[in-house]
DNA sequence: TCTTGACCTTCCCAGAATGGTAAAGCCCAC
DNA sequence: GTGGGCTTTACCATTCTGGGAAGGTCAAGA
């Protein structure tokens, strides 16, 4: 074996679904495959290899493009690994932004429901404060 | 003035972009405005004061369906506070189950990174991370 | 009054990644 | 040979936002 996996079999030793395998192919992340007589997708094991790296990197949040750069770097026997722990560490950057931003927005929100009785009563600050603008005032 | 704002100047009231407004129209969040001889949205001050509470909704991050609910309840006299502070809830229980995720992924990725020399050599633990499988032996 | 430029209208497309469905074809074990 | 399971393609939906095209409207200035 591990000469000839269907999609459903290279699903299950990559991790991915075989949605998203046909997905990854039609963007470009992996060469099209051979098809067997019948036309099915015959996947070999430098294929299952690949796409187990596309898993990990799609687990580390990487999106599409950068798997693809990832994937090049990665094939590119003369690669600088700056190169790698640049995409790294912009990606670790784009994280902590959207962290950040997250956080601000739950800071917020606690606050706000910390205030708010939340009993049977209508007067709520949340919805004081999504009405009335107290946030213009420079 | 105050009287009939066409959506531009809505746009600007409400700090929502004109696409925005419409589309926010089209998913049942702002009744459909009047419109004038030739055929241009006008708003009126009561539809300025959802825009922004649409806004102010928005940037704390809830969603399309969860906006609506918080209309409603803002709009109902006789709402409990308890529902909106559960929804406030809810929200933040799903906002930190993001940032938890996040975060997860965004420590691994720095690690890798630093143990990566990130110079010329092509040697480089994070592309040896996403190629072999340390992962899978439960 | 005519022109011009800014604004508005609707409709379509795109992204990013995933899931679902449906109609049809293939494959294998019994 | 037949049934059940797998595969194929194709389309739709999500969530919110932006971009653009093609055409209509309006107001101000010449």
């Amino acid at each position: 074996m591990a000469q000839g996996m269907n999609i459903g079999e290279a699903a299950k030793a990559s991790g991915l679904s075989p949605k998203m395998i046909r997905w990854y192919e039609e963007q470009g992340l992996i060469p099209r495959p051979p098809r067997s007589e019948g036309g099915y997708r015959v996947y070999g094991p430098k294929d299952i290899e690949r796409l187990r790296f596309i898993r990990r990197a799609r687990d580390l949040g990487f999106g599409v493009r950068q798997i693809g750069q990832l994937l090049a770097l990665w094939q590119d026997r003369g690669r600088a690994s700056a190169d790698v722990k640049r995409l790294a560490l912009e990606h670790a950057a784009a994280l902590e932004a959207r962290i950040e931003a997250l956080r601000g927005i739950l800071a917020a929100i606690r606050h706000l429901a910390e205030h708010c009785h939340g009993d049977a009563r209508p007067d709520c600050p949340i919805l004081e404060h999504l009405a009335h603008d107290q946030e213009e005032h420079p």
